[in-house]
DNA sequence: GTCTATAGCCGGATAGAC
DNA sequence: GTCTATCCGGCTATAGAC
């Protein structure tokens, strides 16, 4: 969280009007942790900046010199978000490796990278509709890109002759739907003490006899 | 749709002031088809009853007359829609076949289903976290109900040894978040056209290669 | 049954004191 | 750098004419 805010700080957006670095990062750590507890708990429509005045424990005024404006949150918060998600998936699947365990490394990186940052993948998800255009497209990019991921995957394997599948890029869409699942159903899993650990096992080896010739 | 906005009305709700049933039944259905619209447009929260009284044609006072207020018709659409939906699955499903059959038309059902109701889909999916307590109740429960029908399907085949799993909750769960995809990301199979029945083959020799031991 | 007009409130945004 | 006070527009909801 703290790197997040401090590549925002460092970014140079003249929207935030604060020069001393530290108090900067700290506040605004203490606003999209805010902003982003009450979008999951109600909705980023639904919030309205004096919920998040509360919940930060800054002014109205105060806010408003780290960003101008409640749709300009909405956007940092995704676009933030996304660069930071994009860059962890690169760093963890850049060294070559045999199909099988690229496969492997890149379910459980996402799974475990949706399960420390939960929050923001639901919200994420949840607000895609309600942005303009141009963000929304860039969203839509985002989520083509990691399906290219897997599809790449699947596409290597199958070269190899380790994988079977019908169609790379339905089934890739299967993989990231299961992925998906994991964030937006967190209830349920905790209902039922299903252990992110349990989850990621048991999804690697379901993938795996859905890839294999019959 | 007509089916549906006559249900609601002979269910003698109270918060119609209608008497007639034909001007009762057609307002309710330009009323509800213009709520979905917008909703699925741009959040059941964004739109104001100002569009929604453009949209289906009729003046303020008169939606008034039709349900209590904006909240009360968020959960007649969630209700309403619920229990149709609810009432096709269980009768797809009444006649007795054996497990194999019986998944593959849980499947279908499901699918072709939110095909015709795509737009109900996603509101209810999308909407859910804006109800009140009692109501998020209701879909959560909903979700498990249609959950079950898949894990008691898949228990069945167990026993009778067509199906072998590890664990039949979270293969049910992942089923379901697979069926999912298809209302949740249309713009997706509508880009790479992918038909229906594309959808409804490929994922059911999808799962039943998942379904075997190897 | 349906309409228009209006009450009353709440949210985003800003000005300017400290 | 942060606060309080205030403006203004849009929203839900209702009253009462037709």
């Amino acid at each position: 969280m703290e790197r997040v805010c401090r590549e925002l700080f460092r970014s140079g957006s003249d929207s935030i009007r604060i020069k001393k670095e530290e108090t900067a990062v700290k506040n605004l750590m203490a606003i999209l942790e805010a902003a982003l507890n009450l979008s999951v708990k109600k909705g980023f429509d639904a919030m309205s900046l004096r919920d998040l005045q509360a919940e930060s424990g800054l002014s109205m005024g105060c806010l408003y010199s780290y960003f101008p404006g409640k749709e300009a949150l909405l956007h940092i918060m995704q676009d933030q978000g996304r660069k930071f998600v994009m860059g962890i998936m690169a760093e963890a699947l850049e060294e070559p490796a045999p199909p099988e365990e690229k496969l492997e490394m890149a379910i459980r990186t996402h799974i475990y990278l949706s399960e420390n940052m939960q929050k923001w993948f639901y919200f994420s998800y949840m607000e895609t509709k309600n942005m303009g255009r141009d963000e929304a497209k860039k969203a839509i990019e985002s989520e083509l890109l990691t399906e290219s991921i897997f599809r790449d995957i699947l596409e290597e394997g199958e070269k190899a002759g380790v994988f079977s599948f019908e169609d790379a890029n339905l089934t890739a869409a299967m993989i990231k739907a299961m992925l998906q699942d994991w964030y937006l159903k967190r209830w349920k899993y905790k209902n039922r003490q299903i252990h992110v650990d349990e989850y990621a096992n048991f999804l690697i080896r379901f993938i795996r006899k859905a890839l294999v010739q019959p």
